[in-house]
DNA sequence: TCGTCTTGACTACATCTGTAGTCTCACATA
DNA sequence: TATGTGAGACTACAGATGTAGTCAAGACGA
């Protein structure tokens, strides 16, 4: 159901992707670094991550421990989705075609590409 | 520098993309259907564009003609690219796949980034 | 046992967004 | 000339978001 992950809370997700179950206090210092947030503001991302339903948390003692319900396989599915529907009204070719004009498209990736689509032809024939 | 662009703000962005220059009164017509919005709301929209600096208006007699600053392409473009960053770091072929795992990739599409693919590495060689 | 530390619960507050409403002024018109 | 109309400018206001602060209670060392 999911209201929209925002921003902020994006970047905390990321760090229980990487790494869960996670006291609310690992998940401070492992942002700490890159975002500057205190402990009570990751907190309380924590907290709303969890009403929208997108965050587990289980208690240890009397702390909790946070856990991602929402895969960041299909996180990254439902966005990439969102995006070419949006923008290029479902298809996919022109979304590459705009990565690779801005250069964002390195010779590793070409490879990449084409090996999948190998395999995307041969699964669906 | 373009604070962000928000999602009502890019349904005007469409309409101006789609034509322009246009009167605000023009562009609240062709969104009335699809979103109901008043001319006020439009004009709202319409003006934080501008100061957000994504569109240019110009005077015609009393009223203002709006046309968009950003070209669409680039605007796509720099959204892929942060989606790529953010979710795959950066790599396209990733996010290709997840659109393909969640059938966001028709034969139609596969065929279009097979010559696209080719149309690159020849460019690039 | 008593303060101290840490944790979650609840509260705060400025800004951004979505969605309008009011004010003022030039122009057309009676 | 008085007035209604339509345009932009400015204002409003609720809900979402970013970023904390305060409070109460359990755990724990002195």
């Amino acid at each position: 159901m999911s209201s929209q992950i925002t921003k902020a809370e994006f970047q905390v997700m990321d760090v229980l992707w990487a790494e869960s179950p996670i006291a609310a206090a690992d998940v401070a210092e492992r942002l700490a670094a890159e975002t500057g947030w205190s402990l009570k503001t990751v907190k309380t991302l924590l907290s709303r991550l969890v009403e929208k339903g997108a965050v587990d948390h289980e208690p240890d003692g009397r702390r909790y421990l946070y856990r991602p319900k929402v895969s960041r396989d299909s996180y990254a599915r439902r966005a990439a989705k969102k995006l070419a529907d949006q923008l290029f009204g479902g298809r996919a070719a022109p979304l590459v075609a705009h990565l690779a004009e801005g250069d964002g498209l390195s010779r590793e990736d070409l490879e990449d590409l084409e090996a999948l689509l190998m395999e995307l032809k041969r699964d669906r024939s």
